[in-house]
DNA sequence: TCCGGTACTCAGCGCTACTATGTACCAGTA
DNA sequence: TACTGGTACATAGTAGCGCTGAGTACCGGA
């Protein structure tokens, strides 16, 4: 895609690896993939990784070391409490968001 | 609001305005206002103009000065063919991107 | 005269995603 | 053995965008 897709995703790519980890425990590689599955095709690796990190240190996800059978260690991530408080008010920014812009949009035609 | 609509707004405000000047010609000052009535309580006063001058630098805008009665001349901004073009692909990243968040927000229940 | 509303501008900062590169482990294969 | 490719993580540097804070300028009313 292009760099609208780049802009745009600042600020809910947060929110959408915060959504992914409130279904299931994740580890980095995984998500990254699941995310291309998805469409996402040019998200970097390296950003899903900065962004881990930086919620890790956030302490918005508990982290766990697993030995895989194919590679380095995954380092899983499952979502804690602060982790669901801060997706739960993610979800109140984005629908006051979305919903504003979806009303600009109906406005037009 | 907070910092997360701040990183949200990063481009998608960019759309929001164009889909403004969609609608019909306004200018900064009234842009903003208009903003606040909806609801972006703190959109700073300065991202409005610098977004103005980024997309009037791009030629997604014409622009005429109009003089007011209350103060400096106003700079009238309207959408012209490209900015249009502009907004429709705005309209295709979004639409993307909100049915991927809106299908995570619905997995979740 | 001073205040407040109207209207625009600009330098500097912080945050987030991308680029590019590197490390490391393992299986299959030539 | 050497090489390739998939798995898995990390990080330094860059760019873009919104915010902060301050400034300029015009006008009407108290």
């Amino acid at each position: 895609m292009g760099k609208q897709v780049t802009e745009m995703l600042k600020g809910t790519l947060e929110g959408i690896v915060l959504a992914i980890l409130a279904g299931r425990p994740a580890y980095g590689y995984e998500i990254t993939s699941w995310l291309r599955d998805q469409g996402f095709t040019d998200i970097a690796e390296g950003t899903v990784y900065a962004l881990l990190v930086r919620i890790e240190q956030r302490g918005l996800v508990d982290v766990e070391k697993v030995p895989s059978e194919k590679g380095p260690p995954r380092k899983v991530y499952s979502l804690n409490a602060q982790g669901e408080a801060h997706l739960a008010e993610f979800w109140r920014t984005w629908s006051f968001l979305s919903e504003r812009i979806e009303q600009l949009h109906q406005g037009e035609k």
